[in-house]
DNA sequence: CTGTCTACTCAAAGCGGTTTGGCAAGATCG
DNA sequence: CGATCTTGCCAAACCGCTTTGAGTAGACAG
């Protein structure tokens, strides 16, 4: 059914029709309540595509899910972004266009999202230190808002992000303060901005105590379970092994409490954990008392945040970059205690 | 940069130009590479609404991923699905159209993206054991495949499953002989197709053995970490607590073992896991050793199928529907041993 | 040298909407 | 009561591409 055919069947003309779906004053009130209902009993809903065409509006945000560098890994806090972004886009009828692709294609993806006109704006994912993407988007014109940042700023645009260095500065002088002089830190890829973040915050607060930064006492790669377990493991055997870890992640910090449960030891008191958090809804960081000791940090509402953001600067291209830092939450949990001397 | 801009910068027609784009053989040789050469120069790309209203064909895939019942919780196996359907598309130059809704919507949003034509297939998650969704689609005549199946078969449809049931008969068999008694069950939602199967396989099992089938040892509900601790804890507290746990997810299961550490019992001596194992990117169930004795299958392997049938379907719309049941494997694990007498 | 074929290329008609610029009919005003 | 506004509707142009059907130039044969 397309809008000719539904027109003649009301007898009106396309144009009124179309008005009266649009809400435009023009056409009398009685007229459109006739036009709604009718499209409602025969499901008439105009052709998306035609209608983008004609309004040069798309009505889809583009979002680009890299499947992690080597591995085959999807990183799991896109779904939870997703679903915050969703519950903004969905309100204002804003579609969702995912682009899934292995890495070295990302560039490849999103020149296609912004030439091809088939996106409004485009949310970006996972920045590194020095990513490319950034400057891309802005060639472009396009809208976009980036989950995370870069260092590199050019030219301002707008992100929503974590203070990922204040957080892990905390962590760190949390477990300093307990007397742990040894803290293993276990982080994901130092290519990506957040990861880089963290560990200066983590050498940050080190260095301020005269504490050592050594080496062999950080890990940075995939945020798996996996690596969380042996990168721990690895640590724990070593002659004078870590008595905390400072975890990026949940699901790293599962791995991490496997391995120290394997060596025996117990989480809280032989061994101090404090873990990023970033709320994903399936897995919760315990009831009344967190499991972990964390920095705490929604990736759900940063979701709807920067779609909240995005969409106004789609509807209004002069608004200038917002720019938003927020500060994790630190939560005590069980996983932390004084180090045993 | 339109397409009649770009044909008057080569001076040619726009028909001329479309063709040597899009490989017909109506144009010289020659021809098609200058064009081709000064599309990639000066980022020509067509317009993708324009080009999907002309030809009827969306080069979209409708996924819908609703977030769970009653909690905000998006299941996270979607990640990893999308992971490996979005392989496919991308080698057939077919977007994503992704609409997060919450429960309730699901339908309308179905509904939607058949009316306004903006997607040429849909992907259908989550059957339930009596779902509305799929008679609606197949009422739009919109071709799709669904990941799982629903027992309703009105009329055939294509499905990718695997096969729950007996995949559960077999890990409750397994530890029945293993002399366990008492075998608990944490399960997902029991409106989902998936769920009940599986319960099924366990009943079935039980009840070849004559061993009673116990509501106190029978968890359903969203499948959480928190709620596997919760579910496991509550189950070991009885006077008589099973000695072995069947569990439906790798992220209940962690759950589960969370609980049974925090009981002071061991994970496969005092107390028994098999759970099912979707092969996560991010949460392999160990490495040459598994963690837990599973009964595992690819949520992504079974994302590349979805994907492939159904661009089978689309471009070929009188193919016969496609049913594949998976066998799931069975792999040993550390978390199973014999019941302690 | 003319007629027929082949190989390219083009003009124009959609695809299904939105939107501009009119045009009648009825309401308002002097 | 005629002139001027509103109000409510419509015809037609346009968005950017694909594709049909027609046309032109050159190759080749007679």
């Amino acid at each position: 059914m397309n809008l000719r055919e539904f027109s003649e069947l009301l007898g009106l003309s396309p144009t009124t029709v179309s008005r009266a779906l649009g809400g435009y004053p023009e056409v009398k009130e009685e007229t459109r309540r006739k036009v709604t209902e009718a499209a409602r009993q025969h499901g008439y809903k105009p052709n998306r595509r035609a209608a983008s065409l004609a309004t040069g509006r798309a009505m889809a945000i583009g979002h680009v899910i890299p499947t992690s560098l080597n591995h085959e890994m999807v990183n799991p806090v896109f779904a939870d972004f997703l679903a915050g972004a969703g519950e903004v886009y969905s309100k204002a009828n804003y579609d969702i266009i995912l682009s899934v692709v292995s890495d070295g294609d990302e560039v490849r993806a999103y020149r296609q999202m912004a030439s091809t006109g088939s996106v409004d704006g485009i949310i970006v994912h996972g920045p590194r230190t020095n990513d490319a993407r950034i400057a891309l988007i802005q060639d472009t014109g396009l809208p976009f808002v980036v989950h995370g940042r870069a260092p590199v700023e050019a030219a301002p645009y707008s992100f929503v992000d974590v203070d990922n260095l204040r957080a892990f500065r905390r962590a760190t002088d949390l477990l300093l303060d307990l007397g742990h002089q040894r803290i293993g830190l276990l982080n994901g890829h130092l290519i990506m901005d957040f990861a880089r973040r963290r560990r200066d915050g983590y050498c940050a607060a080190l260095e301020a105590r005269g504490t050592t930064v050594r080496s062999e006492f950080q890990f940075a790669g995939e945020m798996s379970e996996r690596n969380g377990y042996a990168a721990a493991r690895q640590m724990l055997r070593l002659p004078s092994p870590p008595t905390a870890f400072l975890v990026s992640s949940l699901i790293m910090a599962i791995g991490a409490r496997r391995a120290i449960h394997e060596a025996d030891l117990t989480l809280g008191r032989d061994v101090s954990v404090v873990t990023h958090d970033d709320m994903l809804g399936y897995l919760s960081n315990g009831d009344d008392v967190p499991i972990f000791t964390a920095t705490r940090s929604s990736v759900r509402a940063a979701g709807r945040r920067c779609a909240e953001i995005l969409l106004e600067q789609v509807a209004d291209r002069t608004l200038p970059p917002v720019q938003e830092i927020w500060e994790s939450e630190l939560i005590m949990g069980a996983s932390t205690g004084p180090a045993l001397s």
